[in-house]
DNA sequence: GTATTATATGCATATATGTACAGATACGCA
DNA sequence: TGCGTATCTGTACATATATGCATATAATAC
Protein backbone atom coordinates (compact mmCIF):
# COMPACT_ATOMS: atom_id res chain seq x y z
CA UNK A 1 0.00 0.00 0.00
CA UNK A 2 2.76 2.13 -0.04
CA UNK A 3 3.12 3.12 -3.47
CA UNK A 4 -0.80 4.23 -3.01
CA UNK A 5 -0.25 6.26 -0.34
CA UNK A 6 2.53 7.61 -2.16
CA UNK A 7 0.50 8.28 -5.27
CA UNK A 8 -1.75 10.37 -2.94
CA UNK A 9 1.18 12.06 -1.58
CA UNK A 10 2.31 13.52 -5.08
CA UNK A 11 -1.26 15.09 -5.23
CA UNK A 12 -1.34 16.21 -1.38
CA UNK A 13 0.25 20.03 -2.02
CA UNK A 14 -1.58 22.44 -3.51
CA UNK A 15 0.69 23.60 -6.42
CA UNK A 16 1.31 19.74 -7.40
CA UNK A 17 -3.06 19.03 -7.47
CA UNK A 18 -3.06 22.53 -9.40
CA UNK A 19 -0.63 21.36 -11.88
CA UNK A 20 -2.01 18.07 -12.40
CA UNK A 21 -5.89 19.39 -12.78
CA UNK A 22 -4.51 21.94 -15.42
CA UNK A 23 -2.74 19.22 -17.12
CA UNK A 24 -5.89 16.74 -17.26
CA UNK A 25 -7.53 19.81 -18.86
CA UNK A 26 -5.25 21.29 -21.19
CA UNK A 27 -3.04 18.06 -22.37
CA UNK A 28 0.65 19.11 -22.88
CA UNK A 29 2.01 22.50 -21.41
CA UNK A 30 5.20 24.33 -21.22
CA UNK A 31 6.58 25.06 -18.04
CA UNK A 32 6.82 28.84 -18.49
CA UNK A 33 2.74 28.65 -19.48
CA UNK A 34 2.57 26.64 -15.90
CA UNK A 35 4.45 29.19 -14.07
CA UNK A 36 2.73 32.05 -15.73
CA UNK A 37 -1.04 29.87 -14.80
CA UNK A 38 -0.27 29.82 -11.25
CA UNK A 39 1.64 32.85 -10.50
CA UNK A 40 4.56 31.17 -9.56
CA UNK A 41 8.45 31.36 -9.80
CA UNK A 42 9.21 28.79 -12.54
CA UNK A 43 11.70 27.28 -10.33
CA UNK A 44 8.97 26.28 -8.10
CA UNK A 45 7.10 24.90 -10.84
CA UNK A 46 10.17 22.90 -11.56
CA UNK A 47 10.90 21.26 -8.58
CA UNK A 48 7.01 20.00 -8.53
CA UNK A 49 7.33 18.77 -11.58
CA UNK A 50 10.17 17.21 -11.17
CA UNK A 51 8.53 15.54 -7.76
CA UNK A 52 5.68 14.45 -9.93
CA UNK A 53 7.89 13.36 -12.79
CA UNK A 54 9.91 10.93 -10.75
CA UNK A 55 6.17 9.68 -9.22
CA UNK A 56 5.26 8.84 -13.16
CA UNK A 57 2.64 11.48 -12.55
CA UNK A 58 3.46 13.06 -15.84
CA UNK A 59 5.93 12.79 -18.36
CA UNK A 60 8.01 15.37 -20.37
CA UNK A 61 9.27 16.05 -23.09
CA UNK A 62 12.00 18.41 -24.45
CA UNK A 63 11.15 21.15 -27.46
CA UNK A 64 14.24 22.55 -27.28
CA UNK A 65 14.74 24.81 -25.02
CA UNK A 66 11.50 24.48 -24.10
CA UNK A 67 9.91 21.22 -21.64
CA UNK A 68 6.48 20.27 -22.61
CA UNK A 69 4.72 18.37 -19.65
CA UNK A 70 1.74 15.92 -19.94
CA UNK A 71 -0.12 13.76 -17.67
CA UNK A 72 0.95 10.18 -17.68
CA UNK A 73 -1.03 7.44 -19.24
CA UNK A 74 -3.03 5.85 -16.12
CA UNK A 75 -0.87 2.33 -15.69
CA UNK A 76 -3.86 0.91 -13.38
CA UNK A 77 -7.40 1.52 -12.58
CA UNK A 78 -6.65 3.65 -9.27
CA UNK A 79 -4.44 5.84 -11.31
CA UNK A 80 -7.20 6.30 -14.10
CA UNK A 81 -9.50 6.54 -11.49
CA UNK A 82 -7.73 9.80 -10.23
CA UNK A 83 -7.34 11.29 -13.57
CA UNK A 84 -11.20 11.43 -13.48
CA UNK A 85 -10.90 12.93 -10.60
CA UNK A 86 -9.31 15.53 -11.49
CA UNK A 87 -11.27 16.53 -14.62
CA UNK A 88 -15.05 15.57 -12.95
CA UNK A 89 -14.39 17.15 -9.70
CA UNK A 90 -11.85 20.01 -9.58
CA UNK A 91 -11.90 21.08 -13.07
CA UNK A 92 -14.15 23.51 -12.24
CA UNK A 93 -12.89 24.78 -8.98
CA UNK A 94 -12.33 28.52 -8.72
CA UNK A 95 -8.82 28.28 -8.18
CA UNK A 96 -8.22 25.89 -11.44
CA UNK A 97 -10.70 28.71 -13.32
CA UNK A 98 -8.26 31.39 -11.83
CA UNK A 99 -5.60 29.41 -13.50
CA UNK A 100 -7.01 28.70 -16.53
CA UNK A 101 -7.75 32.24 -16.88
CA UNK A 102 -4.36 33.33 -16.79
CA UNK A 103 -2.71 30.85 -18.91
CA UNK A 104 -5.44 31.44 -21.43
CA UNK A 105 -3.75 35.38 -22.04
CA UNK A 106 -0.29 33.37 -21.01
CA UNK A 107 2.68 33.97 -23.98
CA UNK A 108 5.12 31.06 -24.98
CA UNK A 109 7.63 31.59 -27.18
CA UNK A 110 7.41 27.95 -27.75
CA UNK A 111 3.98 28.45 -29.51
CA UNK B 1 -7.21 24.09 -3.55
CA UNK B 2 -5.98 24.16 0.17
CA UNK B 3 -8.71 21.98 1.15
CA UNK B 4 -8.32 19.07 -1.60
CA UNK B 5 -5.00 18.89 -1.04
CA UNK B 6 -5.72 18.42 2.61
CA UNK B 7 -8.02 15.94 1.80
CA UNK B 8 -5.11 13.84 -0.50
CA UNK B 9 -2.82 14.31 2.25
CA UNK B 10 -5.14 12.52 5.02
CA UNK B 11 -4.82 9.63 2.66
CA UNK B 12 -0.85 9.60 1.59
CA UNK B 13 -0.31 7.50 4.48
CA UNK B 14 -0.39 3.84 4.39
CA UNK B 15 -1.97 3.11 7.45
CA UNK B 16 -4.74 5.87 7.03
CA UNK B 17 -5.11 4.48 3.56
CA UNK B 18 -5.93 0.63 4.81
CA UNK B 19 -7.84 2.01 7.38
CA UNK B 20 -9.99 3.88 4.92
CA UNK B 21 -10.58 1.00 2.40
CA UNK B 22 -11.13 -1.60 5.39
CA UNK B 23 -13.81 0.92 6.75
CA UNK B 24 -15.41 1.07 3.07
CA UNK B 25 -15.56 -2.39 2.76
CA UNK B 26 -16.85 -3.35 5.89
CA UNK B 27 -18.78 -0.30 6.92
CA UNK B 28 -18.42 0.70 10.97
CA UNK B 29 -15.59 -0.85 13.10
CA UNK B 30 -14.38 -0.79 16.23
CA UNK B 31 -11.10 0.46 17.26
CA UNK B 32 -9.51 -2.80 18.37
CA UNK B 33 -10.65 -4.68 15.66
CA UNK B 34 -9.04 -2.15 13.23
CA UNK B 35 -6.15 -2.34 15.21
CA UNK B 36 -5.82 -6.05 14.73
CA UNK B 37 -6.65 -5.99 11.22
CA UNK B 38 -3.76 -3.87 10.41
CA UNK B 39 -1.08 -5.44 12.76
CA UNK B 40 -0.67 -2.33 14.83
CA UNK B 41 -0.54 -0.80 18.09
CA UNK B 42 -3.93 0.49 19.27
CA UNK B 43 -2.35 3.91 20.26
CA UNK B 44 -1.13 4.31 16.63
CA UNK B 45 -4.47 3.66 15.28
CA UNK B 46 -6.05 5.88 17.35
CA UNK B 47 -3.89 8.49 16.30
CA UNK B 48 -4.70 8.34 13.02
CA UNK B 49 -8.54 7.97 13.46
CA UNK B 50 -8.18 10.83 15.38
CA UNK B 51 -5.99 12.34 12.33
CA UNK B 52 -8.94 11.17 9.29
CA UNK B 53 -11.84 11.93 12.06
CA UNK B 54 -10.31 16.18 12.14
CA UNK B 55 -10.46 15.65 8.70
CA UNK B 56 -14.06 14.48 8.22
CA UNK B 57 -13.08 11.65 6.85
CA UNK B 58 -14.19 9.31 9.37
CA UNK B 59 -17.15 9.98 12.31
CA UNK B 60 -16.93 8.09 15.59
CA UNK B 61 -19.54 6.63 17.40
CA UNK B 62 -18.99 5.43 21.15
CA UNK B 63 -20.17 2.43 22.76
CA UNK B 64 -19.69 2.02 26.08
CA UNK B 65 -16.15 1.67 26.31
CA UNK B 66 -15.69 0.82 22.68
CA UNK B 67 -15.27 3.49 19.70
CA UNK B 68 -16.80 2.78 16.54
CA UNK B 69 -15.74 4.70 13.53
CA UNK B 70 -16.83 5.09 9.79
CA UNK B 71 -16.61 6.50 6.63
CA UNK B 72 -18.33 9.93 6.81
CA UNK B 73 -20.95 10.35 3.85
CA UNK B 74 -19.13 12.44 1.12
CA UNK B 75 -19.68 15.93 1.31
CA UNK B 76 -18.93 17.23 -2.70
CA UNK B 77 -18.19 15.28 -5.58
CA UNK B 78 -14.24 14.57 -4.81
CA UNK B 79 -15.17 13.15 -1.44
CA UNK B 80 -17.58 10.81 -3.16
CA UNK B 81 -15.19 10.26 -6.59
CA UNK B 82 -12.24 9.35 -3.59
CA UNK B 83 -14.64 6.92 -1.91
CA UNK B 84 -15.73 5.33 -4.77
CA UNK B 85 -11.96 5.00 -5.92
CA UNK B 86 -11.48 3.04 -2.23
CA UNK B 87 -14.08 0.17 -3.43
CA UNK B 88 -13.18 0.07 -6.98
CA UNK B 89 -9.65 0.40 -7.52
CA UNK B 90 -8.28 -0.55 -3.61
CA UNK B 91 -10.22 -3.15 -1.91
CA UNK B 92 -8.81 -6.00 -3.72
CA UNK B 93 -5.42 -5.24 -3.11
CA UNK B 94 -2.64 -7.41 -1.49
CA UNK B 95 -2.26 -5.70 1.59
CA UNK B 96 -6.17 -5.12 2.06
CA UNK B 97 -6.92 -8.41 1.25
CA UNK B 98 -5.00 -9.47 3.91
CA UNK B 99 -6.26 -6.85 6.36
CA UNK B 100 -9.49 -8.25 5.62
CA UNK B 101 -8.34 -12.09 6.36
CA UNK B 102 -7.08 -10.95 10.01
CA UNK B 103 -9.80 -8.78 10.71
CA UNK B 104 -11.86 -11.71 10.15
CA UNK B 105 -10.84 -13.60 12.98
CA UNK B 106 -10.39 -10.67 15.31
CA UNK B 107 -12.85 -11.28 18.49
CA UNK B 108 -13.73 -7.82 19.48
CA UNK B 109 -16.18 -8.08 22.88
CA UNK B 110 -18.29 -5.31 21.67
CA UNK B 111 -19.63 -7.55 19.37
C1' DG C 1 -14.65 4.06 46.08
C1' DT C 2 -11.06 0.48 43.25
C1' DA C 3 -9.84 -2.37 39.37
C1' DT C 4 -10.04 -3.35 34.62
C1' DT C 5 -10.55 -2.54 29.82
C1' DA C 6 -10.69 0.44 25.64
C1' DT C 7 -9.26 4.47 23.68
C1' DA C 8 -6.90 8.92 23.41
C1' DT C 9 -3.01 12.14 23.97
C1' DG C 10 1.41 14.84 25.69
C1' DC C 11 6.02 14.60 24.84
C1' DA C 12 10.52 13.78 22.67
C1' DT C 13 12.70 12.45 18.58
C1' DA C 14 13.79 11.32 13.98
C1' DT C 15 12.58 12.03 9.37
C1' DA C 16 10.33 14.30 5.60
C1' DT C 17 8.68 18.38 3.24
C1' DG C 18 8.16 23.00 0.93
C1' DT C 19 10.48 27.17 -0.02
C1' DA C 20 13.87 30.56 -1.54
C1' DC C 21 18.10 31.82 -3.38
C1' DA C 22 22.04 31.13 -6.09
C1' DG C 23 24.22 28.71 -9.28
C1' DA C 24 24.32 24.95 -12.73
C1' DT C 25 22.82 22.78 -16.93
C1' DA C 26 20.82 22.40 -21.64
C1' DC C 27 19.82 24.31 -25.86
C1' DG C 28 19.77 27.58 -29.87
C1' DC C 29 22.04 31.14 -32.26
C1' DA C 30 25.60 34.13 -33.85
C1' DT D 1 33.60 29.86 -29.24
C1' DG D 2 30.58 32.94 -26.34
C1' DC D 3 25.93 34.81 -25.17
C1' DG D 4 21.09 34.64 -23.88
C1' DT D 5 17.05 32.08 -22.52
C1' DA D 6 14.58 28.18 -20.37
C1' DT D 7 14.84 24.87 -17.04
C1' DC D 8 16.80 22.28 -13.32
C1' DT D 9 19.14 21.46 -8.84
C1' DG D 10 22.41 21.98 -4.50
C1' DT D 11 22.04 23.93 -0.22
C1' DA D 12 20.07 25.88 3.90
C1' DC D 13 16.29 26.61 6.76
C1' DA D 14 11.83 26.45 8.74
C1' DT D 15 7.92 23.67 9.36
C1' DA D 16 5.36 19.44 9.37
C1' DT D 17 4.90 14.50 10.13
C1' DA D 18 4.93 9.74 11.99
C1' DT D 19 6.42 7.07 15.73
C1' DG D 20 6.97 5.03 20.44
C1' DC D 21 6.49 5.34 25.13
C1' DA D 22 4.19 6.62 29.11
C1' DT D 23 0.34 8.43 30.80
C1' DA D 24 -4.38 10.24 30.78
C1' DT D 25 -9.28 9.80 29.96
C1' DA D 26 -13.67 7.27 29.63
C1' DA D 27 -16.71 3.71 30.68
C1' DT D 28 -17.97 -0.68 32.98
C1' DA D 29 -17.91 -4.01 36.70
C1' DC D 30 -17.20 -5.02 41.35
Amino acid sequence: MENEASLFKVLADPTRLRLAVLLSIRGETCVCMLADALDAPEYRISRHLGIMRSAGVVEARREGTWMHYKLSGARNRLEKCLQECFRDCLADHETVKADMERLSTAACKAG
